[in-house]
RNA sequence: GCCGGAAUGGCGGAACUGGUAUACGCGCACGACUCAAAAUCGUGUUCCUUUUGGAUUGAGGGUUCGAUUCCCUCUUCCGGCACCA
C-alpha cells in the first residue's frame, strides 16, 4: 500500500486545478449565486501566519460546499497594498513601496496556494494599481462633489512616530493602533469624509442584515447615539446665549451652573476682567495637558469661575458659568448645564468649588440615600408644577415647554466624529484636487484619472506635516483645469482603509477599465452573501464601507443598500503561550514550515478549524496537528484497505446508520457554522467505520457508496487527500465538482433505544427499548431491571414522568 | 463606570427547544509488534473511595421530578467604549 505523504499529492492536484481554472466564478450564471468574501491581506515583507490561514481556510470550506450544493459561487482574493505596514517595510529595507508590495504579493500568493484555498485567481487585484485606484480615486470624487467630502482645519491625532494625521477610529488609549505610539494634537487643513450624515443610517440598516450581536452592538456604541434637547441659558446682563446638549431636561430644576469646554468660542468674551488672569492660566495648562491626561476619568476635576453668571430658564435663578476641561469640546455645544444632585461628574465638581446642590428627582420607591448621586428615573420635586409626576415621562413636555418660549429644541447627538481621510504620507492614492488661487478646490477632471503616484527616490514621512509628495515640484505645479492658470496639486493622500472601502465591488467586474463595475454585474452578485475577517475591523474598515457602499446606493451607483448581507467574525490564534503572534516576539508559527515538515496542507488546515469555535480567540498547539494527522492517515488506509480487498456480499444497517448520521450531523455544523464539530463528526465516522469493517464482510457496492459519501464531505475541509482517494477508488473527474450528499432521515434514528431511569432526581439505571415503547411497559421494565437493587423496596411511586425514547423518571417515597 | 462575551477533566474543547455531563482530539498509563527506539495498533483515563457508594460544569441561592442550559446575587477573565453630559 502506498503511505500518505501529502508533499506527493498536494501540489499535482494544486497544478491540476489551476489548469483547469475549476473555481472560476460565472458571470450571469443561472445557478444561484453565492459571494463569499473573507478580509483581503495587506502585503508585508513578514508573510502570514497560521492565524491569517484560519480566516481563509473558514472561507474555504463554506465556499467549496455552496458550489458543491450547486451555487454559482465569487470567493475572490486581492490585495490591500497601500498604507503604512507596506511603506515602513520599504523604508526599513531601502526598496520602493512599489517593490516592496509586488514581491510581498508574490509571496502572499504563493502561501496561499500552497493551502490549497479555492480563491478565483483570475479577479485578484491589487489597490496600488494605477487601474484600480484610478476607481478609488473616482469615487472619492463623488463623494466631493456631493458636498461629503470638505476640507477643515482641525487639531487632528498626529503620530509623531508615524508622521501622519490619524482619524477617531484609528486612536485606542490615545495610542496610535499599529505603532502604540501616543498620539498628539496637531492642527492641519484636512480632507474630512461627512460619516456623521450617514449615522442614522448606519445604525438603522444593522437591523436588515445578520451580523452578530457582538458586532452590531460595537458598530452602535461606536456611533453612540444618544436623543436629548439643546437648551438656551441667557447671560446675565449681557446679550449673550448659551447653548447646551442635555439628555436629562428633566433635571433642569437642578442645574446650580453652566460649564463650558476650555476651547468654547464665547470663554473670551464671558470671562470678566477681574477673572482674566485666572481663566487665562487655566487654558494654558490645560492646553499644556496630553491627550491621555485629558482624557483621565479617575483625575480630579478642574475649572475655573469665569465671572459671568447665566439664568436657569426653569426656575430663573442666576448660575454662575464655569470653564473646566472636563467638558469636552468636539461633542454636544461644547458647553453642558450642571447638575450636581444627579451626574457624578457634576456631583464632583460642585463639592470641590462649592456650588449649589439641588435635588430634584427622587426614586419613587424613596429608599435612597443621601450618600450617593441618584442618576436614575423616578419621581420630580422642587420642580414648580412638574412636582409629583414621572421624570421619564416629563422630559419632552418640558422641552415643548421650552420651545414655546424659544428656549429649547430636540436634538440628537453623535459621539461619531467625521473621518479624517488625509495622510502625510507617500504610499496610498493622491487626493484628486487642485488647488487653484481662483476656483479653490477642483476636482481632477475624469479624463485625467488616474492621478499616479509619482515614482520618487525619497519617500519618507516629514516632521512638517506635509506629505513628501510636496516637494516634488514638477508633480505639484499643474494647471487650473477650470480656468488654465498655475495651481496646486493636492499633496496628502488617502489612508489605507480608502482602497478596502469599496474592493469587494471590484471582484465583480475586475478588469473593467470604463468603470469601477459594470451595471449589470453589480445587480448580478449584489450584496456579499457572506463577509468573514476580523473583529479589530468592526469599527473601522467594516464601518467606513458600510458607509461608502451607503452613499453609493444613494448616488444609485449600487443596487444594495448593505454591501454585506451577513458578516462573521473569526478568533484570533494566539501562540502557544497565549501571548499574540508577533514577528518581533518570534513566536509565529509558518505554515510553510508547517506543510513542509511533511504534515501538509490538508492536516494544517484541519488543525486550524478544529483547534476551537471558529469565532473564540485560542491559543494555537502544535501537538493538535499530530492528532489531524493520524486522523488523515487512518482515512488513508481504510480507503485502500477498501480498495485493495476483494469485498463481500453482506448488507450492512450499521453502515447506513453510521453515513446517513454523518451526512446529517455534518450538514446541521455547517449551518451553524460549527467546523469543530463537524471535523469530530468525521473522526468519530471513521472510528466507527473502523469498528464495523473488522465485524463484517461488506458488499462493494455499500462500501463504495460510503466511501464516495465521506469523501464528498470531507472535500471542502481537505480538498487535496480527498482528490487523491476520490481517484484511488476509481472515479474519473474532479470531486469538488460532485454534487454534495443527501441523507436519509429514517437512517439516522436508531430502532433500539436506551432509556434513562431517574429516581428522585437520580440515574439509577437504564433500559434497551424499542423506540416508541409506551410508558406502562417502559415502567415494567425499568422495575424489572432495579429489582436487583433496593431503590425501589419498600417505596411508593408518587410521580412518574416519562419523555419518550429518552429518560423515565420517578419520584418515591 | 457602560456595552458585549466567557468560566466544564492534566490541556483544547462537546452537550439539540431543561432530559444518561465530560463527545472528538491532545497528553498520560499499560499492553502488542521490535534486539531496542520511533511509527503503528489495542486497552484504560473527571475526582474521591474503591466493597457498596459519594461528589462534580467559577461561587452562593432559587424554580423544577430533573439545571452546564432558565431566574437572582456575586467572583474572575477576555473584547470594545469611556469625563460623550
Amino acid at each position: 500500500m502506498k503511505r500518505y505523504i501529502p508533499k506527493d499529492i498536494e501540489p499535482k492536484w494544486q497544478k491540476k486545478w489551476a489548469e483547469t481554472n475549476l473555481y472560476a466564478a460565472e458571470d450571469f450564471s443561472l445557478k444561484p449565486k453565492y459571494v463569499m468574501l473573507t478580509e483581503f491581506p495587506y502585503p508585508s515583507g513578514a508573510g502570514m501566519h497560521v492565524g491569517h490561514m484560519r480566516e481563509y481556510s473558514l472561507g474555504d470550506i463554506v465556499a467549496r460546499q455552496k458550489r458543491m450544493q450547486g451555487y454559482n459561487v465569487l470567493f475572490p482574493m486581492g490585495f490591500d497594498a497601500f498604507g503604512l505596514p507596506t511603506e515602513n517595510y520599504a523604508i526599513k529595507n531601502k526598496i520602493s513601496p512599489q517593490q516592496a508590495t509586488s514581491d510581498a504579493v508574490t509571496s502572499f500568493v504563493q502561501q496561499l496556494k500552497g493551502m490549497g484555498f479555492s480563491f478565483d485567481w483570475s479577479r485578484s487585484f491589487n489597490t496600488s494599481d494605477p487601474e484600480y485606484y484610478r476607481w478609488t480615486q473616482w469615487l472619492f470624487l463623488r463623494f466631493f462633489k456631493s458636498g461629503l467630502a470638505y476640507q477643515s482645519e482641525i487639531a487632528v491625532n498626529w503620530c509623531p512616530f508615524c508622521k501622519t494625521g490619524l482619524a477617531n477610529e484609528e486612536v485606542i488609549n490615545g495610542r496610535h493602533e499599529r505603532c502604540d505610539t501616543p498620539v498628539e494634537k496637531k492642527l492641519l487643513k484636512q480632507w474630512m469624509l461627512r460619516i456623521t450624515d450617514y449615522a442614522d443610517r448606519l445604525v438603522d440598516g444593522l437591523s436588515t442584515v445578520d451580523y452578530p450581536s457582538r458586532i452590531a452592538d460595537q458598530q452602535i456604541n461606536w456611533i453612540g447615539r444618544s436623543k436629548g434637547a439643546e437648551i438656551n441659558f441667557s447671560i446675565d446682563n449681557q446679550d449673550v446665549t448659551i447653548t447646551v446638549f442635555t439628555t436629562r431636561p428633566d433635571t433642569i430644576f437642578g442645574a446650580t451652573a453652566l460649564v463650558l469646554a476650555p476651547e468654547h468660542p464665547l470663554v473670551e468674551r464671558l470671562t470678566t476682567t477681574a477673572q482674566k488672569e485666572r481663566v487665562n492660566a487655566y487654558i494654558k495648562a490645560t492646553e499644556a495637558k496630553s491627550d491621555i491626561e485629558r482624557q483621565d476619568t479617575d483625575r480630579e476635576k478642574t475649572g475655573v469661575f469665569s465671572g459671568s453668571y447665566a439664568l436657569n430658564p426653569a426656575s430663573g435663578e442666576r448660575i454662575p458659568v464655569f470653564i473646566a476641561d472636563y467638558v469636552l469640546t468636539g461633542y454636544g455645544t461644547g458647553a453642558i448645564m450642571s447638575v450636581p444632585a444627579h451626574d457624578e461628574r457634576d456631583h464632583a465638581f460642585a463639592v470641590k468649588y462649592d456650588l449649589k446642590i439641588i435635588e430634584v428627582i427622587k426614586p419613587s420607591d424613596d429608599k435612597t440615600t443621601a450618600a450617593t448621586v441618584f442618576t436614575g428615573e423616578g419621581v420630580m420635586f422642587n420642580s414648580g408644577k412638574y412636582d409629583g409626576l414621572a421624570s421619564s415621562e416629563m422630559r419632552e413636555q418640558i422641552i415643548k415647554d421650552l420651545a414655546e418660549k424659544g428656549l429649547a429644541k430636540e436634538k440628537i447627538n453623535y459621539r461619531l466624529r467625521d473621518w479624517i481621510f488625509s495622510r502625510q504620507h507617500y504610499w496610498g492614492e493622491p487626493i484628486p484636487i487642485i488647488h487653484c488661487p481662483k476656483h479653490g478646490a477642483v476636482a481632477v477632471p475624469e479624463q485625467s484619472l488616474p492621478v499616479e503616484l509619482p515614482k520618487v527616490a525619497h519617500f519618507e514621512p516629514t516632521d512638517t506635516g506635509e506629505s513628501p509628495l510636496a516637494t516634488i515640484a514638477d508633480w505639484v505645479n499643474t494647471t487650473c483645469p477650470e480656468c488654465g492658470t498655475p495651481a496646486k496639486r493636492e499633496t496628502d493622500t488617502m489612508p489605507n482603509w480608502a482602497g478596502s472601502s469599496w474592493y469587494y465591488l471590484r471582484y465583480f467586474d475586475p478588469h473593467n477599465a470604463n468603470a469601477f463595475a459594470d451595471r449589470k454585474l453589480l445587480d448580478y452578485w449584489g450584496a456579499v452573501d457572506m463577509y468573514l475577517g476580523g473583529m479589530e475591523h468592526t469599527t473601522l474598515h467594516v464601518l467606513y464601507s458600510r458607509f461608502w457602499h451607503e452613499f453609493f446606493y444613494d448616488q444609485g451607483l449600487v443596487p444594495t443598500p448593505e454591501p454585506y448581507s451577513a458578516r462573521r467574525g473569526q478568533g484570533i490564534i494566539l501562540a502557544a503561550d497565549g501571548t499574540k503572534m508577533s514577528k518581533s516576539k518570534g513566536n509565529i508559527v509558518n505554515p510553510n514550515e508547517v506543510i513542509d515538515n511533511g504534515y501538509g496542507a490538508d492536516a494544517l488546515r484541519l488543525a486550524i478549524t478544529f483547534l476551537a469555535p471558529y469565532d473564540q480567540t485560542t491559543p494555537w498547539s502544535p501537538e493538535a496537528l499530530g492528532g489531524t494527522f493520524r486522523f488523515l492517515q487512518r482515512l488513508w488506509t481504510l480507503v485502500h484497505d477498501y480498495v485493495e480487498s476483494d469485498g463481500g456480499d453482506n448488507e450492512s444497517d450499521d453502515l447506513k446508520t453510521i453515513i446517513n448520521r454523518t451526512i446529517y450531523k455534518v450538514d446541521q455544523d455547517l449551518m451553524a457554522y460549527g467546523f469543530n464539530t463537524a471535523i469530530a463528526t468525521f473522526m468519530e465516522c471513521v472510528n466507527d467505520l473502523y469498528r464495523v469493517k473488522a465485524k463484517d464482510n461488506f458488499s462493494s457496492i455499500e462500501w463504495q457508496w460510503a466511501i464516495e459519501s465521506v469523501l464528498k464531505l470531507l472535500a471542502p475541509f481537505v480538498p487535496h487527500i480527498s482528490e487523491e482517494l476520490w481517484e484511488a477508488i476509481g472515479n474519473e473527474g474532479s470531486i469538488h465538482l460532485e454534487e454534495w450528499p443527501g441523507y436519509d432521515q429514517a437512517w439516522t434514528i436508531d430502532q433500539e433505544v436506551t432509556v434513562a431511569i431517574q429516581i428522585n432526581g437520580k440515574i439509577r439505571g437504564t433500559v434497551k427499548v424499542q423506540r416508541g415503547t409506551d410508558q406502562a411497559a417502559v415502567l415494567t421494565a425499568a422495575k424489572q431491571e432495579l429489582s436487583a437493587s433496593n431503590y425501589l423496596v419498600g417505596q411508593e411511586i408518587t410521580r412518574v414522568i416519562y419523555v419518550p425514547d429518552k429518560l423515565l423518571s420517578l419520584v418515591v417515597k
